[in-house]
DNA sequence: GTAATCACTACTAATTTAATAGAATTAGTA
DNA sequence: TACTAATTCTATTAAATTAGTAGTGATTAC
């Protein structure tokens, strides 16, 4: 029951483009150097974020992508359900015919109102948190130098 | 992000122990046939059930199995613990070594903190619980008459 | 001693994951 | 217009995971 590198990836990217919300477009190349992920693999990540209405993109030079809405606008449960599909954590609860017995298994009613809450929780996670969060644990952490 | 069969199947198979609960052991054939789960697969998932001390075995002619504990007093979290191991929703959680950056990395905190919501949801619900739920289910259900 | 049952290990096909690679497309600009 | 910088699209792939199957060995009741 992992998160696969899809949601986390696309989480870090979100928050890159959060902090540089309201800055013009960001190349990927500097979200893939600054979070040390495969530009080329974010490169598949954003066409979902796209489709989604979660950021926007444009070509070509001084070209990048940008948040479509505020970071307080944009839901941690947005993000991942973009990119990993809708977050059911077992398949019959969003596609009952894969199941015989759906109607009387009471364990498929369990795993459904779990996946509620799990996303009442991501729901409520705003990439602006995040990006507090970010900004309170940066200060906190002890100066390092890069030579 | 979803539950494999083992967390699914654990469930199911620990439901129908519950239900024979004090009646003795229970027949694995029994059981892979009310779930119409693959015996030999069931098999495998008693072996963790039985290492995190939820179920107690007997070999030989009239062998089987049984819980080890009242229904009451053992949660879903524990089922799904003994097959899938930690619960974390990202790996780097459990384990900071494979992740460079947990230090700075704001995701992880956010991750920790879901998959700790996470497990307690898994811990208010007890098996118990699930035998309420399934017979009520069951007592809901138009009859069906098997010829 | 034999039948019934759990226990253990090895193997495997199919699927998913986590990328890598490269060509095509678009847009700014000299 | 030609050049360059960037996104977009598609294909390929190695490794890992999933969801089993199969068979043999150990134990117990009768
Ligand atoms: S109906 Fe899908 S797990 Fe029971
Ligand atoms: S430290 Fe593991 S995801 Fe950021």
């Amino acid at each position: 029951m992992r998160l696969s590198t899809k949601g986390r990836y696309a989480a870090r990217l979100m928050l890159e483009l959060a902090l540089h919300y309201g800055k013009g477009p960001m190349l990927l190349r500097d979200v893939a150097e600054r979070e040390e992920i495969s530009e080329k693999y974010l490169g598949q990540l954003v066409a979902p974020l796209k489709a989604a209405g979660l950021i926007s993109s444009s070509r070509g030079a001084h070209g990048g992508y940008a948040l479509a809405n505020a970071p307080k606008d944009i839901s941690l449960c947005e993000i991942v359900q973009a990119v990993e599909g809708n977050l059911a954590l077992v398949e019959c609860v969003h596609s009952p015919k894969i199941c015989s017995r759906v109607n009387s298994c009471v364990t498929r009613d369990i795993w459904g109102r779990l996946s509620e809450r799990l996303t009442e929780e991501l729901e409520s996670i705003s990439l602006q948190d995040i990006v507090y969060q970010h900004r309170r644990k940066q200060s906190a952490q002890p100066l390092t130098y890069t030579i």
